[in-house]
DNA sequence: GTTGCTGCTTGATTTGGATCAACACTCGTT
DNA sequence: AACGAGTGTTGATCCAAATCAAGCAGCAAC
């Protein structure tokens, strides 16, 4: 893979001049991380920006042990922790990597230096922070949320594209770390999948099957 | 107060050049608010940037009862929801003024012209925009511990500044709102103190007195 | 086949916080 | 001083999720 091709293929990257790609190419480096090792941990001083090409990623904030809990999911096209980078601080999360996955790593130095005094870049910097931004915001929302049937329901929701009304959505990853990530246990989650198959879901594996997208729909909003 | 030393007074605004305060300044207006009413609410378009100059702010997610919880306390020097209105989307939170207040409304087609053609404001909005990050990437992490007691404790630590060992906290606002922010409710936040009584919190009224700094940091830790 | 091993589910029990309800305290008003 | 109204504390009960503890596939290695 082209390093050049790489970085288009981070979102909201396709738009910038082709000479600004092409800066941020030529000082970085792409890498390969076998599954199950972390790219960086937290505390650690931020020296690059990371671009998922291919594969996925787990952010995990508190301490390494799983207690913390997971942030987020990252999939390809998605570049992470940027704020750190640009603002010269220690990361504030763990990534570990979910799948086999190429990551593109671009100096923070070049990056700052780029935000700087590429006007294209700062805008495409900024869309991408504020989108970044409303992304947590809705997790933050959905922390809050108690009912643990209500926050399955509404993750299920959310990994749902499209208009249709049936659907199968396939989990990022194993269910310890889907538990994690909606801030319960294991158990609970087995639960809860229980529980929600009076209202059409059914998982087998790592699939989870939705009869009736607008009837869940309904769960996620009650008791909100 | 004149709209360009109050521009001059939002964080980060300071180091813009005198003629891009100006142009903010000449768009935008100011506005008293008082204490109890709300700037705007949740699912509105974003027609603003609001930033705060004076008083304080809560902003509330979820519907507009109690059960969404308070995201985060806002105050002199903060301007609030850029993203939204840098992305042309609705908000994703209502606000409410916890004191009389005065804010700065920068319309939001003028904020994104200027994001967009000024090369300082797209640095100064960055760095902005990476700070919030950070904030609301705590808050989340904090939301997702379970244990009241560690969440009133690094609470109180967050709004300790300095190396002091000894110091008081001035609450932002009401207890209710204190607990609503904290993700819980009024009843536990009291008792939480009743415990931390024993690490040598004390409070009366809307001032907490913490004896030693360093021992509240144990608890916060324990238990993470 | 059998032996582990790991990941998921199910059951029994415990627990921390929410909820319901009563009471105490501070203000501002008459 | 007496009276509310608003706000914080305390107590009793209830409930959802965590925890503890088995069971149960699927799967690799032998």
């Amino acid at each position: 893979m082209d390093k050049l091709t790489a970085v288009s293929k981070i979102k909201g990257f396709g738009v910038l001049p082709e000479t600004v790609r092409q800066r941020i190419a030529a000082g970085s480096g792409l890498q390969h991380i076998d599954r199950g090792s972390s790219l960086f941990r937290e505390g650690e001083r931020a020296h690059f920006v990371y671009a998922v090409i291919e594969g996925a990623i787990s952010l995990h904030a508190g301490q390494d042990n799983a207690s913390g809990g997971i942030a987020d999911f990252l999939g390809a096209g998605d570049a992470i922790l940027i704020p750190p980078a640009l603002l010269d601080l220690p990361y504030m999360a763990t990534a570990r990597a979910v799948t086999d996955v190429l990551v593109l790593l671009i100096p923070a130095v070049e990056f700052r230096r780029l935000a700087e005094s590429e006007l294209s870049f700062a805008i495409v910097i900024n869309r991408t922070l504020a989108m970044h931004w409303r992304l947590l915001f809705k997790q933050l929302r959905q922390a809050k949320t108690r009912d643990a049937d209500t926050r399955v329901a509404r993750f299920l929701l959310d990994n749902i594209h499209g208009e249709v009304n049936t659907a199968t959505v396939l989990l990022p990853s194993s269910r310890r770390q889907v538990a994690a990530h909606l801030g319960m246990t294991p158990e609970t989650l087995s639960r809860a999948f229980r529980r929600l198959r009076d209202a059409g879901i059914t998982s087998r594996g790592s699939e989870v099957l939705v009869k009736s997208v607008s009837q869940l729909a309904v769960i996620a909003r009650r008791s909100n």
